[in-house]
DNA sequence: TGAAATGTTGGGGCG
DNA sequence: ACGCCCCAACATTTC
């Protein structure tokens, strides 16, 4: 049958994997390829965390395929030529991709499939966005409906998963590149690259009668604690397919049915469900990477102040709170999902910068930014998305921090100036007396900032804002 | 997956 | 004992 390609983009692993299924399947050697495409790697300097999270996934995949009596081609090139020179010199009779529908990467993928027989199987979600649809063919555009289609639909279980292929025969004499070099950023981040990582997460996470999953209805919020499984960076990358990682939401939930915390499953899958969600909308409507998806939002007059910008990417807002959650995000390359909320919530409702500046930044930042969920939660933040929150939904960083984090343990953690305020002071460090502000070694002005700004008068500010729109 | 403003209720202090 | 006021607690409405 000859060779076929594994032309591996965002789906680094063995077990579970449709589309290595789908090349072995076509033919007796497989020619499993990473392409150093130059639009992503001339702009490595900007998602530096990211792209060392993938090269060391890369050097974690070269050892499994090694194992499996293969290893990992290393490319380097615009992905057509690469492609076409491989599929010439081995006689290529397929190249096999996961689907991938980012804007760059559909114009990509259409382009090369005028020229080769690229064939794409499978997609980062668990299926393909075509397939939940409504009853007219159209997109559902409310969560709600498309999760309950979704239920009615799909319901995975371990026998749907695929196993890892015992033996991967690859032609000897094919020329690769170097793997990527791993740098040293990664070092203070928690993530481990991997499936073996992956795998082990997704089991200490869903695993057991006493798994975190099962509090994680009532934890998922709590910033001070590790309520939520952090495993986006492994789903982005695929070192973790959802249909594994839903599977193990629903073995569990099964297993908890007469039991407290059953619900916390239902939530977990829900957020995956959410996932698949923003996958579709980004499929159905590409446009929302350039505005809002809402016409009537996309002539909002931001303020876009850059001086205010900076502060927020630096973590001197002098809210306790929305500075933990962006120090913890240049500190990590992740950060607490109700964080990136209250985060979100200041930069777009209280410094009224346009949202698309905060997706930015996020993706420049986070090990697991992904285009869809990205933009999904920018656009549901800022109310300008499909099923966002009100525009008069505003998060007040106070309370939100009051709520989720009580004794402000986050905010210690990633603001050491405010270690020592006491935790009736933790949220609002400037009603501090002097003295006090003395002797914790946090004076305003001097240790940590005042308030940047009025919350009650922004609040009022983005109301307008949005109501003259 | 919000919070503020406004409305309602009921217990207790007080004359 | 009773009406009145105050206000906390809760509910509803509004942004």
């Amino acid at each position: 049958m000859g060779s076929t390609i594994w032309w591996i983009r965002r789906d680094l692993r063995l077990a579970d994997n449709q589309t290595l299924a789908a090349a072995m399947l076509h033919g007796d050697e497989i020619i499993p390829v990473f392409i150093l495409d130059p639009f992503f790697t001339q702009n490595r300097g900007a998602h530096l965390r990211r792209s060392d999270f993938l090269h060391a996934g890369l050097q974690y995949l070269n050892s499994s395929l090694a194992r499996s009596g293969s290893r990992l081609i290393i490319r380097r090139g615009k992905p057509v030529d690469v492609l076409s020179q491989l599929t010439s010199e081995y006689s290529v009779g397929g190249i096999y991709a996961e689907a991938d529908f980012s804007s760059y990467a559909r114009q990509r993928d259409n382009s090369i499939a005028q020229s080769l027989p690229l064939k794409l199987v499978g997609s980062a979600g668990f299926s393909h966005p075509s397939e939940v649809v409504k009853a007219d063919g159209s997109p559902y555009t409310v969560f709600t409906p498309f999760m309950k289609a979704w239920h009615s639909r799909h319901l995975p279980s371990r026998t749907d998963l695929l196993q890892a292929p015992g033996h991967i025969a690859t032609p000897g004499d094919i020329a690769s590149e170097a793997l990527p070099h791993v740098g040293c950023v990664l070092d203070a981040s928690q993530f481990h690259a991997g499936e073996a990582e992956a795998t082990r997460r997704l089991e200490a996470f869903t695993g057991g009668i006493d798994a975190p999953l099962f509090a994680y209805q009532d934890q998922r919020d709590r910033m001070d604690r590790g309520g939520t499984s952090a495993l986006s960076p492994y789903l982005r990358f695929g070192m973790l397919s959802a249909r594994q990682a839903m599977v193990a939401a629903r073995e569990a939930a099964q297993l908890s049915a007469n039991q407290t915390g059953e619900d916390g499953a239902e939530t977990w899958l829900n957020e995956l469900i959410w996932r698949e969600f923003y996958i579709s909308i980004l499929y159905h409507f590409p446009e929302v990477t350039r505005h809002s998806f809402r016409p009537e939002m996309r002539g909002i007059r931001w303020r876009n102040d850059p001086a205010e910008f900076n502060a927020w990417r630096n973590g001197t807002t002098g809210f306790p709170v929305v500075d933990a959650g962006m120090r913890q995000l240049a500190a990590t390359g992740w950060m607490h999902n109700r964080a990136r909320m209250i985060t979100a919530s200041f930069l777009v409702k209280d410094l009224l910068v346009d949202w698309r500046w905060g997706e930015a930044y996020f993706m420049r930042q986070l090990v697991d930014g992904d285009p869809a969920a990205n933009n999904g939660g920018w656009q549901w933040t800022a109310g300008t998305g499909t099923d966002a929150a009100p525009y008069f939904r505003i998060f007040n960083p106070v309370l939100q921090g009051q709520k989720f984090d009580p004794q402000g343990s986050y905010i210690r953690k990633w603001v050491p100036e405010l270690s020592r305020v006491p935790d009736e002071h933790i949220h609002q460090p400037w009603r501090m007396p002097e003295l006090l502000q003395a002797n914790t070694g946090c004076r305003l002005g001097k240790d940590y900032p005042f308030p940047m700004l009025d919350h009650q008068a922004r609040r009022q500010m983005a109301l307008e804002m949005y109501k003259i729109v």
